[in-house]
DNA sequence: CGGGACACACATTTT
DNA sequence: GTGTGTCCCG
């Protein structure tokens, strides 16, 4: 036997199994930090080097663009030039995509079909909704796009639907608007992102000739995250897998965190039924944690039931048990593990001084980055947010965008409804209403309708003339599609709509900042080849790769943290209600719960050398101050691999013990009612819950080190409240000292009226002890509004923002 | 027609 | 606390 070719060297046993099993099926059930990926991609080089099929002949899917892009490149490392031949690549959508563009008449559309967002998709089906007179307010476009989305990831087109299926909406009028949406998007030649799995599985399932040439082009066959698969997903593999059976589906049943998307963890349990002599391949021992971390992890997903079971171990030395953190409320929370953070960056007790790319943050939901975002602003910790805004979403890349899909596609009629009035031509409801009312009358797409308006009188002649200019303007861009890039031609067409100059006669602070990311816009199309190919792209691609490489902490979701490792973890917010949310416990039942501890699973398995969960016993949820008690999640952490603390003294059981003696704190309050400020200001009872809050740019003032802290006792002993209560704001640490406004004008800020102070000046450059820096781009009185470099803008008192 | 003020409902997880 | 939709005014 000849030696091991590099890509096999460094496998242990199992691994190699998975890798060089490459004919028939395989089920590899990949523990976390099992060397998933490692495999994957070592088998990918095997069945390439071995010369068993070329790279256009493996079909590998993935489920995130991350996942793809890392398997591409580790591939590439591998086998060189040849990943660049590896067509079938990438996520179930991008492959549903071009398998879609290549087959796209079989299914009614044309193959420069546009892909929608969810935006797109509501505003479409609130005009449907609206067009059959059903109440949009006791049936949402929300919920009727939810279940057209679970349809569709059920595999079921219109004429499929069961028959309690179109009882799900208005009456059962469900069905006859999915199906009247489906029509609607074949008119304007679009899809949303379910059609994108759902069409392709049409066209496979009705026309043999092409399922068959699939079949026999994708020799191999490579499923990553295969728990994650849903049904339209698994639907596609079976037919497709059908002819060489060399399928290889490499999954965790443990780390299924997407049912609510449709995915089924049952295709992973009836894997081998599927494909009867499939082989089963556990990998199970762990590369990522050390053994406490492994520990308190598997601790917590032995009490789910139903599992198909592993066993994790490691070689690691033992390391630090997993740190359990009660703190009084979520503002404190943020500042401990800013605190424990910056701890880590420096260096201390022998440590070396870790960089903050190996620090995560992870939430249950996305409201909770806020708090951290907060604090991390004001001590000056540089950190990342991962999801939440996308350059994609911003309006003025939409409206960009907007302009380009209507000149590469001119029956978008979303494009057209989003900037024909974009920038300001004086074409508003009333013109653009008419253009809608004659597109439907005759059946034609509205910039098609637009250009034949424009003979008649049913515009104003200023609307004639306005129209006529943009009718032209699109035709003429379209035009020099052939003669400039798509580069240029996004500037040219920026520039020629007045869309440029309209930013520019915008004095505020953001459009600058607009204007910089179109800028950025225009530099990121660069790197693509065609037009159509950058407007996949934007359709598709959903993370944010303006990746700089200063080190900063991520801060992200728990689902956007899945694959990925940390060496420092912080698990934020372990509390009943957030961390299981609220949604799992009153809905779902036992399997959402159990969700929920798959997905503290996932989270706790993240982290290489350190965990650190905390837990707050008071949390402002939406508005309310809400007391919480510990997840139980954290009463399922073994003992042994866990060291408890607490910032209040007594420790966790002690506060626990606190709480169910006061019983409800807010029981006076009515909480949960919905009740706002006002109310509570109404009432003029010294309510714990009273004053900060309620009264305008309070907020603002005071910094957060006040609000955490001892100074929430109030909470819990409502006798208690005030001297620390009202202390004025303090820094909590001798760096941030200094930037304090004057100690006189604090405090009595509100009712020293409209006194402004004399050193400010509009456009200049100030530091807010919460917000960080900013412009001044108002000032009125002592009222300040800035635009802060990171936090936005807010309107703050003058006298707590520093000259800098 | 456009912009601003107001009232209102609404609040996981994502390709 | 937020964003969205609506109304009214210039």
């Amino acid at each position: 036997m000849p030696a091991d070719p590099p890509y096999l060297a460094a496998l242990n046993a199992p691994q190699r199994e998975a890798v060089t099993t490459t004919e028939g099926p395989v089920l590899v059930l990949a523990g976390a930090g099992t060397g998933k990926t490692a495999a994957l991609t070592a088998r990918l080089a095997h069945i390439l080097f071995s010369r068993l099929a070329w790279p256009s002949e493996i079909l590998s899917v993935t489920f995130t663009n991350k996942a793809a892009r890392e398997m591409r490149e580790r591939v590439g490392r591998m086998v060189g030039d040849a990943v660049e031949g590896m067509p079938w690549l990438g996520t179930f959508h991008s492959i549903g995509a071009k398998m879609l563009r290549r087959h796209a008449e079989l299914v009614g559309l044309q193959s420069n079909f546009t892909i929608i967002d969810t935006d797109d998709q509501l505003r479409l089906l609130k005009q449907l909704i609206a067009a059959e007179e059903i109440d949009e307010k006791r049936y949402p476009a929300r919920l009727l796009a939810g279940l057209i989305d679970r349809w569709k990831n059920a595999g079921l087109t219109p004429t499929e639907l069961g028959a309690g299926d179109s009882e799900a909406y208005a009456d059962g009028k469900g069905q006859q608007l999915y199906a009247a949406y489906q029509a609607r998007l074949k008119t304007i030649n679009a899809c949303d992102f379910g059609d994108l799995l759902l069409h392709p599985l049409v066209i496979l399932k009705t026309h043999r000739e092409v399922l068959e040439s699939y079949q026999a082009k994708f020799k191999y066959i490579l499923v990553d995250e295969y728990q994650d698969t849903n049904s339209v997903q698994y639907l596609w593999l079976r037919l497709l897998a059908q002819k060489h059976r060399n399928i290889a589906c490499v999954g965790d049943d443990d780390q299924s965190i997407y049912s609510w998307r449709g995915a089924q963890v049952e295709n992973i349990l009836r894997f081998e039924r599927d494909f009867p002599g499939a082989k089963i391949v556990k990998l199970e021992q762990n590369y990522r944690s050390t053994p406490h971390i492994l520990g308190a992890a598997s601790g917590v997903i032995a009490h789910n039931g139903g599992r198909l079971g592993k066993t994790l171990w490691t070689e690691l030395d033992a390391g630090e048990k997993v740190r359990v953190m009660g703190v009084w409320d979520g503002p404190e929370e943020a500042r401990r593990v800013g605190e424990l953070i910056e701890d880590l960056q420096r260096g201390t007790k022998g440590n070396a001084p870790v960089s903050l790319d190996t620090v995560a943050i992870l939430v249950r939901a996305q409201f909770q980055t806020r708090e951290f975002e907060d604090r991390f602003i004001q001590i000056g910790l540089p950190y990342r947010i991962v999801g939440g805004f996308r350059f994609y979403e911003r309006a003025e890349i939409r409206d960009a965008i907007a302009y380009l899909r209507l000149i590469n596609q001119p029956a978008d009629d979303l494009a057209f409804d989003r900037i024909v009035n974009t920038p300001k031509r004086g074409l508003g409801d009333k013109a653009v209403g008419r253009i809608h009312a004659y597109a439907r009358a005759e059946n034609i797409s509205l910039l098609h309708a637009a250009a034949r308006l424009l003979d008649s009188d049913e515009l104003t002649p200023q609307a004639r003339k306005s129209l006529g200019r943009f009718v032209a303007d699109i035709a003429r861009w379209r035009d020099r599609t052939n003669d400039l890039n798509h580069a240029e031609l996004t500037r040219l067409v920026l520039d020629e709509s007045g869309y440029t100059a309209m930013l520019q006669a915008d004095r505020t602070a953001e459009a600058a900042g607009r204007l910089e990311n179109l800028s950025e816009l225009a530099r990121a199309m660069e790197e693509y080849e065609t037009l159509e190919a950058f407007l996949e792209h934007v359709s598709l691609v959903m993370d944010n790769d303006a990746r700089d490489d200063a080190a900063k902490v991520t801060i992200m979701t728990i689902h956007a943290a899945k694959g990925l490792e940390y060496h420092h973890v912080f698990l934020v917010g372990w509390e009943e209600g957030v961390f299981p949310s609220q949604r799992a416990l009153d809905e779902g039942g036992n399997a959402s719960l159990e969700e929920e501890r798959r997905l503290a699973y996932v989270a706790i398995t993240r982290a290489r050398e350190q965990c650190t969960i905390l837990h707050a016993a008071n949390r402002r949820i939406y508005g309310q101050w809400t007391s919480s008690i510990p997840s139980r999640f954290v009463g399922e952490l073994p003992a042994d691999h866990i060291e408890e603390e607490s910032t209040m003294g007594g420790g966790p059981s002690m506060w626990r013990a606190n709480w169910s003696a006061t019983g409800d704190p807010f029981a006076h309050v009515g909480s949960g009612t919905g009740r706002g400020p006002g109310w509570q200001r109404a009432t003029n009872k010294p309510s714990p819950l009273q004053g900060r809050g309620s009264e305008p740019y309070e907020r603002s003032e005071l910094g957060a080190a006040e609000r955490g802290g001892s100074g929430r006792n109030a909470l819990f002993t409502p006798g208690l409240t005030s001297a620390a209560d009202r202390r004025p704001g303090r820094p909590d640490r001798a760096r941030t000292g200094g930037l304090y406004a004057p100690k006189e004008n604090r405090g009595s800020a509100v009712s020293l009226g409209n006194k402004g102070r004399s050193d400010v000046a509009l456009g200049q450059r100030v530091f807010h002890e919460k917000f960080g820096y900013g412009a001044i781009v108002e000032i009125e009185g002592n009222k300040l509004e800035i635009d802060f470099e990171h936090a936005g803008r807010k309107r703050v008192m003058d006298s707590f923002v520093k000259v800098g």
